[in-house]
DNA sequence: TCTTGACCTTACAGTTACTGGAAGGCCCAT
DNA sequence: ATGGGCCTTCCAGTAACTGTAAGGTCAAGA
């Protein structure tokens, strides 16, 4: 199979599956004319890789549980705690954006929004109102340099 | 005002007051040293910037948000189609994320998460399941080079 | 006066996971 | 030989910073 054949049975953009090359995450074949060629196996870790990053792994998550499924002598108890790990992300983005949808939504159901300058969204941004921003408890950064 | 108490008083890391700066978030005048000095309206965008930038806009809305803040004959139906818009997505990421959530649960709690190999999370990776990854309905790329 | 340390400066590279585009080779049909 | 559809590589750009290096400035203390 050329590049194109399994872009299409992947889903995958055949852009994707070279830079999936380039990170090593499959090393498909070549052809005398320089052509990439895909075996079954080939095709087979691609849809892997998208139904993992469909799910929010990371390339390195991908990496990880790449190389687990093709461990024979894994446990399962591996593969299930990068699956807790991510679980726990995932939890923690939905708290972070819920928390900003709830501020919001509080601003923009005080705004008019008419043709008239008043405006409690920006008001809020500026700092006038108490309870701006939510505190999700968890850093957006770091220390400095 | 230097740069770190703007920092320390805004909340913002010194390097994204200068990050700010160079794509003109800020313009800040400097002293004969190179030093830049802040000015109490400096401080009052950074610290709408960061409140902004918690609620998670872009920094593009954040600064279509900053020019509507600063135009006195804004209409705050401006403001709210920014906000609505920001919304929108919010609420478009949380059920990517909860699609994925209940996906990955799913096949968590089937997953034995013991010492041996079989592992209901791989296996659903690998497409033996049915059902392996949600269909959130829109679209994670588009055309193809 | 010299040094120490905290502050400030710039510039460049790296992050994540691709995506877009240019410039060109390969292959098949007309 | 020409057109179209494939394929190749390489370079640059995306979002919003973050890290690091190399060095200038300033106030305090010995």
């Amino acid at each position: 199979m050329n590049i194109g054949d399994v872009a299409r049975k992947s889903g995958l953009p055949a852009k994707t599956i070279r830079y999936y090359e380039d990170i090593e995450l499959v090393t498909p074949k070549r052809e005398a004319n320089g052509y990439r060629v895909f075996s079954d196996a080939d095709l087979h870790k691609l849809t892997f890789l998208a139904r993992a990053r469909a799910l929010g792994f990371t390339i390195e998550d991908c990496r990880t549980l790449l190389a687990l499924y093709e461990d024979e002598t894994r446990a399962s108890a591996e593969v299930k705690n990068v699956a807790r790990r991510h679980l726990s992300e995932i939890e923690a983005k939905i708290a972070d954006l819920q928390a900003m949808h709830a501020t919001l939504t509080r601003l923009y159901e005080e705004c008019a929004g008419d043709h008239r300058p008043d405006c409690p969204i920006l008001e809020g941004l500026s700092g006038d109102g108490d309870n701006a921003t939510p505190d999700t408890g968890h850093d957006t950064h770091k220390g400095e340099g």
